[in-house]
DNA sequence: GCATTGACGAAGG
DNA sequence: CCCTTCGCCAATG
């Protein structure tokens, strides 16, 4: 979205991150947040990703371990981020807890048709929506 | 400035 | 097939 601002992210939810404008070296910092953001935020209802499989998107300079802190900071991110259709590599809502409520994750993806047992995605494989082909450039 | 942690993932045992 | 280790990068104590 050309209007994103980079200050999607309330500085207060990140902690010490500053003006991205004022870090040469980490400027990629914030727009990571948005970028990672904006990739879930296409993800179609009733399909799921990984953190793995969007941190590839992004090109490989990080790791999936940055999307899932990323994350932390998308519930203060607008236009809303659906992140409870990113799970782990393995299908598994490993996020749950990060949520209003333990449940919360699995009765949002249950009410968009995503069938969840055990906190695990059924038919992961075939719910399984990768940004890296589904998107195209 | 070093050690630990984290919504991860791949590799090795 | 389960468990441990390591790499990844930024934040936190």
């Amino acid at each position: 979205m050309h209007n994103m601002k980079r200050k999607s992210i309330k500085k207060s939810e990140i902690g010490t991150l500053k003006n991205d404008a004022d870090l040469p070296s980490k400027q990629n910092t914030a727009s990571f947040f948005e970028d990672v953001h904006s990739v879930v935020r296409q993800i179609p209802i009733g399909r799921v990703t990984s953190y793995g499989a969007i941190a590839q998107y992004l090109g490989t300079r990080m790791s999936a371990r940055m999307v899932g802190w990323a994350m932390n900071a998308s519930h203060a991110a607008n236009p809303p981020v659906p992140a409870q259709r990113v799970v782990n590599r393995n299908g598994m809502l490993t996020g749950k807890h990060h949520f209003s409520t333990p449940q919360r994750m699995e009765e949002l993806l249950k009410a968009e048709g995503v069938e969840v047992k055990d906190d695990t995605v059924i038919d992961f494989k075939n719910v399984f929506w990768n940004p890296s082909s589904e998107i195209a450039l």
